[in-house]
DNA sequence: CTGAAAGCGCTTACAG
DNA sequence: CTGAAAGCGCTTACAG
């Protein structure tokens, strides 16, 4: 067993000052190019590598991204993760993952974890809990201490940060104009509870899309899941009384659980009604009817996110406080469910 | 703007030493109460927590698990990254995330990138192109410099570790088995190409099976995917051509292609034939119909792998090259595509 | 051209 | 009871 060999060892054994090895490594022309070569030579064969947390503490930056989610096991943020690796490998990052298993407690004491010193920036989503509590003082103090924040998808407008988001009211307004469209009026809508930032918007340009062309909007057609567990027998009578045209569901659990409650009740998707979902993940893609989704660029946004976080923390922190707010654009990807 | 405070800071403040504050700040029954007392209080107004890098430098260890993974939005993977986030949070463990999509390259890059310091462990699984090159210098080089290194799922014999598997060839042959106890005698087998071990297992279990029962082996209903996206054309073949009884997928991704592309063609599942897939994850529950399939407890080797890893570096590192290979038991879950 | 010193933020054995 | 010193592994301004 060979240890890690440190610019101490190479010195000693050189019987050359610790400088004049760091010096020679670096390349540095202050040292003649014999030593240098020695140097070199003898670094390489014993496979010299610095130490990180050496480098981290001496510069004060960790080169390291730290990301916190509500959770892993979901297709839109995996994907997410998967873009921001992407550009924070692109740019020599690492990137930590938190998760915060949508509890706010988790959430806090992992950004506090996190928050003394082993990252330079967050990129982050924020759990269901911290939405419902609507208490952000982690992140402010966080960002108090200069250090930067970028969120995205579950955002707040509490905090002024930089953020990526989709139009989730917009791209709603449209999924739902979709259906109206292909001539659709009863239109139900299955969504979560209202303090999740995302699930309230895409309620408003549901709301809206209704409003705009004149169908009466019916509370009743509404339902508000809090639990995916239980949410087969109100989903089933939603559908047995109400004789609906169509379902626009907020995520395509809800959607393909439509469809299932659908076909055990002898009603078929798309002929009995029609369905259409936001977040286009695997389930989509794969189950039968296909489901008509909203895109949510997820990789894009991982990307957008990772560089919006590195520009900030490579452009010497010069423009501080000017925040955007940016918009990954949505696309309706149509699909057997809404034929 | 107010930034993190240091020991020196505060020893400062207070007219004292940085050792004096250090050790209150540790409770160290050295320093007077007073003394003690004071500082203690002072760092909790200014929110005093100690710098992790400088403590890593100092305590040699970084508290930090590395896991590298071919990819991270897999539903199976993104489950053991939530099994190890479980016990690392428990211990007092991060986990940095490294992703080599399939390559060799990325790979060893990674953990190299992770091996200078940055964390205490490994916890890995193999990239394809790996498996296929069988080159395993950069894992026997880490191990050789003293960092643990656990390896899950996609694993080798090459490399002396410890290992978190399932028994795949066994899953394999017993689903298999539960095929042929319900009639099926000509039973395809959709796998991957041989040089990812599990496919390999997977395909030795279900020769076995057939050997067993005296079922004669046929080459023909055989298939290994390559590449997932031109892969529907081979499966329509071997569904038209062979009338089989059964499928045999060694991913659900498999699976759940056989079942769309035997519905385009005319048939049904599991009437004109049973499916059963490998990896109990999402599409499976969700499809129609449901698939059949072998459990492969992701979050519960997750947790092995990270128990194994903390206790490694916990346990004082005595029983040096006592590696364990922890098999995690699987079970297969009937559903409707075997019906 | 080479090296001693200071410093990043912390801990701890040792002096006083 | 308190503090100076050494050290983790590195870099770099400064002396010589």
């Amino acid at each position: 067993m060979k240890r890690k060999v440190t610019l101490k060892q190479i010195a000693k054994e050189l019987d050359v000052s610790i400088s004049t090895v760091s010096k020679s490594l670096r390349n540095s022309l202050e040292i003649g190019e014999e030593t240098r070569l020695k140097v070199q030579a003898f670094a390489k064969f014993y496979n010299y590598k610095p130490n990180n947390i050496a480098l981290s503490l001496k510069n004060k930056k960790t080169k390291t991204i730290g990301i916190i989610i509500p959770e892993i096991v979901h297709h839109f943020f995996s994907t997410v993760i998967n873009g921001i690796e992407q550009v924070a490998n692109e740019f020599g990052y690492s990137v930590i993952i938190c998760l915060s298993d949508d509890s706010f407690e988790k959430e806090v004491r992992n950004m506090e974890m996190l928050a003394n010193g082993s990252i330079d920036g967050f990129i982050m989503s924020l759990s269901k809990e911290t939405q419902l509590k609507g208490d952000f003082h982690h992140i402010t103090e966080v960002i108090n201490q200069g250090m930067p924040v970028i969120m995205f998808d579950r955002v707040t407008n509490e905090i002024l940060c930089d953020k990526v988001i989709i139009d989730d009211k917009y791209a709603a307004y449209e999924a739902v104009q979709s259906l109206i469209d292909k001539g659709k009026k009863k239109i139900a809508l299955v969504t979560t509870v209202d303090y999740v930032s995302v699930g309230k918007l895409r309620t408003d340009g549901y709301t809206k899309a209704l409003l705009d062309n004149n169908i009466p909007f019916d509370d009743n057609l509404i339902i508000k899941i809090e639990n995916i567990d239980t949410c087969e027998i109100i989903i089933g009578k939603l559908l047995e009384d109400k004789a609906i045209d169509a379902v626009f569901a907020v995520n395509e659990l809800f959607a393909v659980t439509c469809i299932k409650t659908a076909n055990k009740i002898g009603l078929t998707v798309p002929q009995d009604f029609a369905v259409i979902a936001f977040t286009d993940g695997i389930i989509s893609k794969y189950s039968t009817p296909t489901i008509t989704t909203v895109s949510q660029n997820g990789l894009k946004m991982g990307n957008k996110a990772a560089k919006m976080l590195i520009d900030r923390l490579e452009l010497e922190e010069t423009e501080e406080e000017n925040y955007t707010t940016e918009v990954i654009e949505t696309y309706l990807i149509e699909r057997e469910s809404t034929n």
